[in-house]
DNA sequence: GGTAGAGTAGGACGAGTGTCCTATAGTATA
DNA sequence: TATACTATAGGACACTCGTCCTACTCTACC
């Protein structure tokens, strides 16, 4: 039987669910295979069966995260009908994790953080988690109308993004999010704005923007 | 005699500076004694001597740049006639440790961040380096006349500043950093001009801004 | 020369780490 | 019932960690 099979999915679904949530709250390294063990209530040698490796259960959860972002990528894609209804899902995003964000960070960027800082082998394939948000919001900006800085446009804001999760987690201020967030609100209206305008002047630029109703 | 000694200050200051190199590059956690002990050539016996627990060496590491960023930010006040100027004194440090940050991330939100997920005693203490910059940058934008929202401005600004090092320390990329630094200046120019717009308005409500020459 | 104290070296200590081995329990098939 | 395989438990292993102790060297002063 291959391992992928149903029978052992959920054990080690557990594992991977307890890691990434102990990975995000304590970080990679100061998480020892005791605490997963015993967040899954598991016997320490009965790890090894299922991972043969902190290594193995890193790339997991990277990986497991990564499915995770790509499904809720594409269930923004279908939800928003227009382009800056998309961007806005992802800035809604600070919004809707300001409490787990206030107190231990950005998930993508404390991770990658941390396995820079490490020298880990696994940070490269950390860092796509990084470019999963980068590649769509690259997409998403085009679709808009801003195809030549579409890319600028999508790390700016990726970069604003870590900016408020690293300042409100240290200084553990959720007001802080939602001061910053309406901000960026305001800037995509006005990237948006621009975009249209710039569409008027010369129409062959951009793609045609469909309004809704 | 007293600890502060000038006698004592050489080893202690070695191991003070070699403390604060590692836990830049390689993070607090993930330094040991050991490290640090062949770092400053001493052996790990004699640590004990000038430092009883890792925290104190922490602590003494976080006292260090608390008084290096004080100075500095004593010297940009010297310099920058203009409190425009002493704001672009903040932001082209991104551009003058570019380097470092490609390769480390910010000093101050790297510390700040781990020690939060390490639920360390020490960092209220590292979250002073954060209020630092954020009480200066908001005196700053005080005297150019944006008393109103001075704190949210400092705020931004120290939010975009995380964020370009976060990105750029993830994906290896001082080109990056250019590109937002420029965005920054074109940001603060424009802060400067509606505050003098406000200050045209009503004058009473800003401090005057002296033109050099 | 003798003494006190600062500074250094080396190693012991227990706890915790990631890794790995082996014995056992449960289950499905022959 | 016998066999094969999955899954689990418990602990051994070598190592590193922060901490702490003791012995030694050097220097300054009486």
């Amino acid at each position: 039987m291959r391992e992928e099979d149903m029978n052992d999915k959920t054990t080690r679904d557990h594992i991977i669910e307890a890691a990434d949530r102990l990975f995000y709250r304590q970080g990679y390294d100061h998480t020892s295979f005791a605490n997963i063990a015993e967040a899954v209530q598991i016997s320490r040698g009965n790890f090894y069966y299922h991972f043969k490796t902190k290594d193995e259960i890193l790339d997991a959860v990277i990986g497991a995260r990564l499915a995770n972002t790509r499904t809720m990528l594409e269930q923004w894609e279908i939800a928003g009908e227009q382009p800056v209804d998309r961007i806005l899902s992802f800035i809604n995003m600070l919004i809707a994790n300001r409490a787990h964000i206030k107190q231990y960070g950005c998930p993508v960027g404390t991770l990658c953080t941390e396995l820079a800082k490490l020298d880990h082998a696994s940070q490269a394939e950390a860092n796509k988690l990084f470019t999963l948000f980068r590649v769509w919001l690259r997409k998403q900006f085009t679709l808009l109308g801003r195809k030549a800085d579409a890319d600028e446009l999508a790390m700016h804001l990726l970069a604003r993004s870590q900016g408020v999760a690293t300042l409100a987690h240290a200084f553990h201020d959720e007001k802080f999010i939602k001061q910053e967030v309406q901000q960026m609100r305001d800037w995509l209206s006005a990237c948006a704005d621009s975009a249209t305008r710039n569409a008027h002047d010369k129409p062959e630029a951009s793609l045609r923007v469909k309004r809704k109703g």
